[in-house]
DNA sequence: GTACAAGTAG
DNA sequence: CTACTTGTAC
């Protein structure tokens, strides 16, 4: 049930309201090339999964995750660097590290890999790979690649990443929370754009981003048990009608609409839920959108 | 309730009926020194946990656990050797060390200890303690200790170990359950008595007590969820009083006993459950005996 | 002492 | 995917 609820794929053209980190968007910016990071969600048999709401991939140790890097105009000079950060104010000076036993040689993910890429989280499997950053000098350690040109025909150049610990690792991250933070550059290191994309590197993928996006609901309508009771009753006539309350101005409009299959009602309650969504991370908490998108939840949870 | 149970103290007299552990008690033996190791589990404020049933001590990380040896005839220049070994066949050959970041100088139980200790699970706190195997040479690591002699007025002599790492540490023993072999030795290495002694290291002693004695329990009545059909009825007639039934000889002997106090029927039912579970332990796997257990138990529960 | 988090086995 | 284990926070 919740579970379906988690399937919501937020169309492409909705990707770009919402922010790289929930309440932090303002520190992505796509600057003079328009940089973008696209995250091929559609993709099935995918080992990682992505919450568009929570802008967060979840994903298991050392599986390959590709990106979709996007700018404009085509020049060919420049760079992309990942760096990975804690995303809790009080640690996002900490270096972001391997812990203790991923970092040893007798490892097998350090098997012919040169030790100074050990001590890394984040590797991109691009051969140009070059890594940076020092634990010693307290330099945030990060992998940068050159872009090159897209392959004909497309307008993204992909590459992929891995991550080398768990989240969970007790010598390492230890539970701690991360961020990817995507800076297009050219060779000085003039940075050009910066995208952020949050990271749970889990055992189990799944879960942890049914958890995570249950409670960002949960914290997000503050009202919490309250709700329940103040939650308008899904009108259910004929095949299924169902109500949309919309709070942009405060006003709330009633949608009532008559879908011809479960399906195309699951694709309309999704899509009013992934614009509501984009709105309440734009314009900030609001009681209205918050009850409109706990409304929608609990449909879609029922479908 | 099932907490109650736990806190069954066995008499002393009871403690030989034991076995080191349970299924392989064969492997212990007093020898001509009538070599014991006793543990003072009445003693309150402990911040370990003991099983008499299952010859187990919980206990947290480093945690100072004391151990008092008794021998006979009080010659002055025995000593104990304490090997950790895996308690499963299939993992006893593998060495008993630390993990990788209990190893290392920066943890701070490794602070002003000489390193050929750090791998060591298992201290002792004795400043005669000797450190010995070699992981490099596949021999286990022990700890040795010269006995002495007891002080005046008393006949055993108290030692007091600790263990560094916790069974689930992920690069160290990695949730194998290991015991503790204790050995008493001359100078020369000469064995004369050997004693066992299961150990968990864990967060929490008292759960993983009644963890495992529940599974124990369950193991034992081989019967599992038919018991409660089985179960005798226990009769609630004025005070309290209850039914035992013994199987020493197949027959079953009921004991009606009309106590005078909460206390003392408690009190009984421990006494009976312990003989019972000695008896259990000796002569194997009994189904009337394990109704009897499963009924003290239930009935221990509800008190 | 309870509840949660997250690796793991089946 | 479910259930269990076990460290951890409150
Ligand atoms: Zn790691
Ligand atoms: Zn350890």
């Amino acid at each position: 049930m919740q579970q379906q609820f988690n399937e919501v794929q937020i169309p492409d053209l909705l990707l770009p309201l919402l922010p790289a980190s929930p309440g932090s968007s303002s520190d992505d910016y796509e600057g003079p090339f328009k940089f973008k990071i696209l995250i091929d969600q559609h993709r099935t048999r995918n080992s990682w999964i992505y919450s568009p709401i929570l802008n967060k991939v979840f994903i298991r140790v050392a599986d390959p995750f590709p990106i979709d890097f996007k700018w404009n105009p085509q020049v060919n000079n420049l760079y992309v660097r990942a760096t990975p950060l804690f995303s809790q104010p009080q640690h996002a000076q900490e270096l972001v590290t391997r812990c203790i036993p991923h970092t040893r040689a007798t490892y097998e993910t350090n098997r012919d890999v040169p030790q100074y890429i050990w001590d890394h989280v984040i590797r991109c499997q691009s051969v140009n790979a070059e890594y940076y950053g020092n634990k010693e000098e307290k330099r945030h350690l990060n992998v940068l690649v050159p872009l090159g040109v897209p392959r004909t025909g497309m307008n993204t150049v992909r590459l992929l990443y891995s991550f080398m610990c768990q989240n969970a690792c007790h010598t390492g991250m230890n539970q701690k929370p991360f961020e990817v933070v995507f800076t297009l550059e050219d060779e000085g290191g003039t940075v050009y754009g910066r995208k952020k994309l949050s990271v749970k590197v889990c055992s189990c993928p799944k879960r942890g981003k049914e958890k995570e996006e249950n409670d960002f609901f949960k914290k997000m309508s503050f009202h919490g048990a309250a709700l329940p009771n103040k939650r308008r009753k899904t009108k259910k006539v004929g095949k299924k009608s169902f109500t949309v309350i919309s709070a942009l101005d405060t006003r709330q409009y009633t949608a009532k609409i008559r879908t011809s299959s479960k399906q195309n009602l699951i694709f309309l309650l999704k899509r009013a839920y992934n614009i509501m969504a984009g709105d309440l991370l734009r314009y900030g908490p609001n009681e209205e959108l918050e009850d409109c998108l706990y409304d929608l939840e609990k449909q879609l949870g029922k479908l």
